[in-house]
DNA sequence: TGTACATCAGTGAACGCGCGTTCACTGATGTAC
DNA sequence: TGTACATCAGTGAACGCGCGTTCACTGATGTAC
């Protein structure tokens, strides 16, 4: 059928486009390459016209929905001023919202264990984008040094990513909506720690 | 062969046990019946004789795997004076051996997002041992009436949880490890947090 | 402008393979007498 | 104590199925002349 000069492209992108969300939905082996197709309007056969194989797509997946991610806290922080940009990222990070919704929301808390399990080309773009997202939330928080700044996005981070994947284990529970109350209090440093230091003893995992 | 009373249920423990550390090493839909099966010693058309189903494997893989962990917290913990507790379960948790050992480390960073797309059988089970994990670390928390003792116990947990995710995504790179020092600070406190309170607006997920 | 040919995104059948599950069978040991 | 039979954990072939990938083919459009 030879289509027109942008036509390809329009397709390979609509094809990424929905294989992010259905990927983050169903788990990064949870849906076949024919689905996928289906998704996005084709038989399967087609699919490697666009793609070397199916690892190829899952990594221009989740490379999208990575980007997605970031354009959003961008466009919610965009306004707001530099003390309230964290707070708004967490508050929209830590909501039912997208706790319900994990075929549009972010990538770590839904396909980041399996992704690590993946090929090593796989998994190190996943972290060249985690990377990258730790360097925005770094620049989202003001009058600390950066080092210091650095430190506390990824710890933020990893309370969010860890917050939304005990709230999905619990499902729509009493115990999720406990869990993202605890979340986004602990994540926004409402929740009083022990100032316990570091212990000496370190013996096995766990 | 017909064997004596006790052997069948120490067959069950024995393919149990191994399939626990298995399927948190290559994730809950990683491995086959089959490979499991000869994990224990056995083909696998003896399987059946032992579980419904592969999922039931699954269920009761997990469940030993989360009472393995907090058995070992337990351990670590036991002559600990009660201000210490928490701090020698977040130095073994987000330690770089319990990273490099997903297969005998926490189920939730390995199999939480593949579990919470589970079955709703699958997942309850899950979030049952999620929610007595909780129980056990409030108990760890003193001096702390007991509603915040859990809501902190919440926030470590998913702190914990949500860096080792991290750092398994960032593979065993400077970054992994830098990963594992903001959480260890951050679950102990040490890491400064904004004093922003929670912001008003709610937009969309992510 | 018109005509012949080349291109290549997309189709749909087919492939080889591994999976979860089933099933007829085995044979060492427990049990009944 | 000895003998005949029942039991059932474990074996290994076979099943149906869905998967990722391959491939010969199609036909609308681009390109060369």
């Amino acid at each position: 059928m030879r289509y027109s000069r942008e036509h390809k492209q329009e397709t390979h992108d609509r094809i990424v486009k929905k294989a992010s969300v259905r990927l983050r939905e169903k788990g990064a082996h949870g849906i076949g390459v024919a689905d996928l197709m289906k998704e996005a309007g084709l038989t399967h056969g087609g699919f490697y016209a666009h793609f070397d194989s199916r690892e190829a797509l899952v990594i221009e997946a989740f490379a999208h929905a990575m980007d997605r991610s970031m354009e959003h806290w961008r466009k919610i922080t965009g306004e707001a001023s530099p003390e309230k940009r964290l707070a708004l990222i967490a508050e929209a990070y830590l909501s039912t919202l997208h706790r319900d919704n994990p075929g549009h929301g972010c990538s770590i808390p839904a396909l980041g264990a399996e992704i690590a399990r993946e090929s090593p080309k796989t998994r190190k773009a996943f972290a060249g984008k985690l990377d990258e997202m730790v360097e925005m939330i770094t620049d989202f928080i003001p009058n600390v040094p950066r080092k210091a700044a650095r430190k506390q996005a990824i710890a933020t981070l990893a309370t969010m990513a860890g917050t939304m994947l005990l709230a999905r284990i619990a499902g729509s529970s009493e115990l999720s909506d406990e869990v993202l109350k605890a979340g986004r209090d602990s994540a926004l440093g409402g929740v009083k720690r022990e100032p316990v230091k570091a212990a000496p003893a370190r013996k096995k995992q766990n």
